[in-house]
DNA sequence: AACATAAATGAGAATGATTATCAATATCAC
DNA sequence: GTGATATTGATAATCATTCTCATTTATGTT
């Protein structure tokens, strides 16, 4: 990881929660970076690729960035609150490929979350 | 549903898959209707506040529009010609809900989508 | 039917996130 | 240091979606 890449995801570690590409950007110039959208948003893609960060849409389809606890998961998002729980799914895994496989399908990626109301709510 | 709404909806049954507010709209023009861009998305969001569509959103945060079918399933979308294929997955179901329980959720729903190339693509 | 009024429509502009372009700058091997 | 290469930031371009508004269409009343 280079400086600049340091930077973007320094500060998604300081946010500690999903956050856009422009919210990053903004938060990098309010302390005073030179940094670039062109290179948060390469940073943000180079990082999703390598799975370090997760991504989520907002309903509008902008997209979140998050850092990742821990390797590849999904998430149990509480509907009311927010509170995120990191999932394992290695049953959903193989079904995953399983089907693909069995449809004839290719480089198959998939989306998976679980959304409900946690304890508190 | 009045007139306009007759046409997208319908457009959008025919296709059968899950299908763009634009590529809904070209198809209304090409079929010669002077459907209007705006009433494209403003019935497929109607009809989404109704759950007679299904949303979904692709890798680029592009939403695609599906009528709803009756009982619940997942899809395996091909992200280059759009071909959908319904898939069970009654695995899944019970791993949501294992999870629901074992996290204290309550009234969990879960997205679960598949995205890859078909076979043709 | 004639009229008034309200609702829906389509064309095009505006918005906002994301991506592409490209000259300037930093990095690295030698 | 020198030249080759990769990275960067500013800015323009792109594209889906939303907004605006004049016009059309539906609806209700007499």
């Amino acid at each position: 990881m280079n400086k600049s890449e340091v930077k973007v995801i320094g500060a998604l570690k300081r946010e500690g929660k999903f956050s856009s590409a422009q919210s990053l950007y903004q938060l990098l110039r309010k302390n005073g970076e030179s940094t670039g959208l062109a290179t948060v948003y390469r940073t943000l893609q180079k990082a999703a690729a390598e799975n370090i960060v997760d991504v989520l849409r907002k309903d509008d389809g902008e997209a979140l960035y998050r850092l990742c606890d821990t390797g590849h998961h999904h998430h149990l998002v509480c509907t009311n609150c927010g509170k995120t729980v990191e999932v394992e799914a290695s049953a959903v895994e193989k079904w995953a490929s399983t089907v693909a496989k069995n449809n004839g399908f290719k480089k198959v990626t998939h989306v998976v979350e679980l959304f409900g109301l946690c304890q508190k709510c």
